[in-house]
DNA sequence: TATGCATCCTGTACTTGCTACAGGATCAAG
DNA sequence: CTTGATCCTGTAGCAAGTACAGGATGCATA
C-alpha cells in the first residue's frame, strides 16, 4: 500500500516505475529485454535505478501502445528521437499511415458487427426450425473477395463475405 | 496447380481440406491439437483423409474466425452443437454477448482514430517549433480513468485518456 | 516395375506482447 | 539482527497460428 514512495533521492525502483507508469512490473523488464528501455544502471546488489527519463519514456511506450502502435512502431518511432533524426513529416507520416491501418479495421469491426447482429435478429422471428446462426455458420460456401490482412494489432483481417 | 483435385472415392487429404476452406494446411493440424477438429481417420501409410463433414466444421470455424470470435468461444459453440445440446436462445445470446464486444471495440478504435488525426494535424499548421506528435506522446500524464479490458481478440483496451 | 516428384508425416521453434512463477538475493525499517 | 517487502534471474505459459527440417507415402508415368 505505499506505492508511490519515493526512497533514494531520485532514484525509481522497477516497482516503483511500474506503478508510476501503470505499467506491470514485469512488462518492464520484457520492454528492457527487447531493447524498448534502455538497461538502466543498477546498485551495489544489483536493483536497476531509473530515473525521470526513463519515466518519460516509459510514458512514450505506454501512450503509443494505447494508440495501438505496435512495438516495432514504437521502436521506430524512438529510434527516430534518440538519434535526433526525424522530419515532423516522417512523423506525420507514419501516424497518419497508422490510423489509416485503424480506420481499416473499424470497418471490418463494423461489417462484423453488422452480421452478428443479423444473424441474432433471425432468432427472435420465432418461424425459423433450428438455430439461424448456427444455420449461417455452417453453410457451405466457396470464398469470394478477400480482402489482404491488416495485421497490425492481430485482429484477423476479415474477409467479408460472410 | 491442381488444386481441388478429389482422388479417392471422397476422401480428402489435409492439403485438400485447406484448399477447399481457404485455410492453412499447418492450421488444420493445429485445430486438431487443440481439439477443434476431430482427429480424422488414416490411410495404412498414416496420412489423414477426412470427408465431407470435416470440411463443414472446418467451414464453421474458419467464419467463427472471421466474425471474431475466439478458438474458446467456437469451442463452446461446438461443444452445444456436438451434444446436440443447445437452446437457440443460449446461442443468441453468445452472439449478441460477442456484438456488443466488438460494438466495444469500435468506438475504442474510433477514439484512437481521433487522437490519431488530430495529432498529424497539428503537424500541418507549421506554427509550432517541434514535432506535435512526439510532444503529444511525451507528455507527462497522471493516469485517469481507466476502462477495463475487452481482451477477446487482444487489441489492447485503450484507457482513452490521450 | 522403377523412378521421380508432390504431398504428407512428426516434432519443434518462431512470432507478438506480454504475464506468471520458482527459488533465491537484497533492501529498508524496527 | 530479524523480518517482510521487494527485487533478481531464468524459464514457461497464453492466443492463434506459421514455418521449417528430415523423413515417409502416394501416385502417375516411362
Amino acid at each position: 500500500m505505499a506505492a508511490f514512495t519515493r526512497s533514494r533521492s531520485s532514484g525509481l525502483t522497477r516497482g516503483e516505475l511500474a506503478a508510476r507508469s501503470g505499467s506491470n512490473i514485469e512488462t518492464i523488464r520484457y520492454y528492457e529485454r527487447v531493447g524498448l528501455m534502455p538497461p538502466p544502471p543498477r546498485t551495489p546488489g544489483g536493483h536497476r535505478v531509473y530515473g525521470s527519463g526513463d519515466l518519460k519514456r516509459l510514458y512514450f511506450i505506454c501512450r503509443g501502445r494505447r494508440l495501438g502502435f505496435s512495438l516495432n512502431e514504437i521502436r521506430e518511432l524512438l529510434a527516430l528521437v534518440d538519434q535526433q533524426d526525424f522530419t515532423c513529416d516522417a512523423i506525420r507520416d507514419l501516424t497518419l499511415s497508422h490510423a489509416r491501418e485503424v480506420q481499416a479495421k473499424i470497418l471490418d469491426l463494423q461489417k462484423i458487427e453488422h452480421v452478428l447482429r443479423d444473424m441474432a435478429a433471425q432468432c427472435d422471428r420465432g418461424d425459423l426450425p433450428d438455430c439461424p446462426v448456427l444455420d449461417t455458420l455452417f453453410a457451405d460456401s466457396d470464398a469470394g473477395e478477400i480482402s489482404q490482412g491488416i495485421a497490425h494489432d492481430n485482429v484477423r483481417a476479415p474477409d467479408l463475405n460472410l
